[in-house]
DNA sequence: CCGCTGATAATCT
DNA sequence: GATTATCAGCGGA
């Protein structure tokens, strides 16, 4: 699964044709507590044991909704898509979003389905079906990794990764010192 | 640029 | 009854 995240980057993630660049996602699976998939199948993670490739949308926090990309290396595995860096359709987002600035568009998992206007509905739909579509990437990234967000269980799992350098990313990576003063 | 707080409901204990 | 894969708004540095 945590190759599946580090592949995500760079792709483009368009629903309706608006979206644009995945800059940072993490990755899920069910042999570790932070996982909705840990205590195995239920209703609303049945996606996750679902086919791969098919999206898993859950509520959080009981107002916003969350996209992940269903894994195929293990059952009750995924990606959860945490930002993106806006590329299409940005006139769209901003009205939905109700702002325009496209650093706080989509940088964070509830805000980038808003931008996209991801709801339960997509929950279990395919990432190349109706209205959805996943667009590889030409060339391999420079990919940045550290600890999860937002979690308390398995918090030093370095399963989060990011676009090296974005603007666009929900918190910034934990930096190494380069020990090269400016 | 922080850090804190309330909102709000499904899921879990 | 507690917890939660979050966010916007606010006040302070």
């Amino acid at each position: 699964m945590v190759e599946l995240a580090r592949r995500l980057i760079g792709t483009t993630f368009l629903v309706d044709g608006v979206g644009g660049v995945v800059v940072e996602t993490e990755a899920y699976r069910a042999d570790e507590p932070a996982s909705h998939s840990h205590r195995g199948p239920r209703p609303r993670n049945a996606a996750m044991f679902g086919p791969a490739g098919r999206l898993y949308v859950y509520r959080s926090y009981g107002l916003h909704w969350c996209v992940n990309i269903v894994g195929g290396d293990a059952p009750g595995s995924a990606v959860l898509l945490r930002a993106l860096a806006p590329t299409t359709g940005c006139e769209a987002m901003a009205v939905r979003r109700g702002l325009a600035d496209p650093r706080r568009l989509c940088s964070g998992p509830g805000k980038l389905a808003a931008a996209l206007g991801i709801t339960g509905e997509r929950d279990g739909a395919p990432v190349d079906g109706e209205g959805v579509a996943l667009i590889d990437r030409e060339a391999d990234p420079a990919v940045v990794a550290g600890p999860r967000i937002g979690i308390t269980k398995a918090a030093d799992l370095p399963w989060r990764f990011g676009l090296a350098g974005s603007r666009y990313l929900s918190r910034p990576f934990p930096r190494h010192d380069t020990g090269v003063p400016a």
